[in-house]
DNA sequence: AGTTTTTGGTCAGCTATATTGACATATCTA
DNA sequence: TAGATATGTCAATATAGCTGACCAAAAACT
């Protein structure tokens, strides 16, 4: 937290823009395979956030989305009409639907995380790993 | 390069899920500002590549945010009826139009940017400044 | 000087993804 | 059993992107 003190403004105002640029570029190549399987963006999310969490529960994958269950309803209800994820019900609750991939949604998956790992190689090629893991506990919330 | 090498497939898949939740949280807090001048998160981001790149062309700008003139046009179009940002010709070529922010537009910056850096700071507390610089690198591109 | 290219603006219609609000159903908990 | 919780769904609306067509001013080329 000291050295934050040391942060100047406009360190700050690039790191923004960072951020939108580093968010774009890693959405926006896999855009072309997803449309193979007539999905979007938010059913790149979503799949990207079910292989990470395997089986959590639909209000879970609305905390980490932060959208309405209405939005993110008819995500699901595309992915599962298209054979991409499955549903369970909760073995606790049985209120609660446990949402995990397919053997189609992990292929797709895998496609995509091929495209994108490239540019994140290429970002990172003059760089080195150990910023990786300090953005990622920078940005670590309660996710 | 080499250093790459050690990146696990893992670390890269939570890198992409913590990329989402930077831009998702850092461009979410400021809406409400945005709200009492009729603006959204379009407006945001043009409004945050003009404040760091003072008078850029409208070319630029398309180049920065990847977006397309007719989109972009209605943005600038707000902007502009909203006296945020004012179009100069341009001194060498009259056909470029360069963008400024004017009083109210950089006042808005000003109250967007105290928003976002109250949780950016917060996000750091744990790290240090250092990471900032490295993530900055890693993901300049030719903008 | 005349032609072509570049830069920018605008109209119209479409799509993807989000929103709010209302309501339904199944299941768990007290 | 009554109430709370988790999920699903309908309808209407907003934001921000897209494509395609067309236009004008200024610059560059020949």
């Amino acid at each position: 937290m000291r050295d934050l003190l040391y942060l100047k403004d406009d360190q700050i105002k690039d790191f923004i823009e960072q951020i939108f640029y580093a968010y774009r570029e890693t959405y926006s190549d896999p855009k072309k395979i997803l449309k193979k399987y007539s999905f979007g963006t938010a059913h790149h999310r979503a799949i990207h956030l079910i292989e990470r969490h395997e089986g959590l529960t639909v209000s879970d994958l609305l905390n980490k989305l932060k959208i309405t269950k209405q939005s993110l309803n008819r995500v699901l209800r595309d992915l599962v009409n298209n054979k991409a994820i499955v549903l369970k019900k909760g073995e606790i609750d049985s209120r609660h639907r446990q949402i995990f991939l397919n053997e189609r949604g992990k292929k797709l998956f895998e496609e995509i995380f091929l495209e994108q790992k490239k540019r994140i190689y290429n970002a990172f090629k003059n760089s080195d790993s150990d910023s990786v893991i300090k953005f990622k506990k920078c940005f670590k919330q309660n996710y």
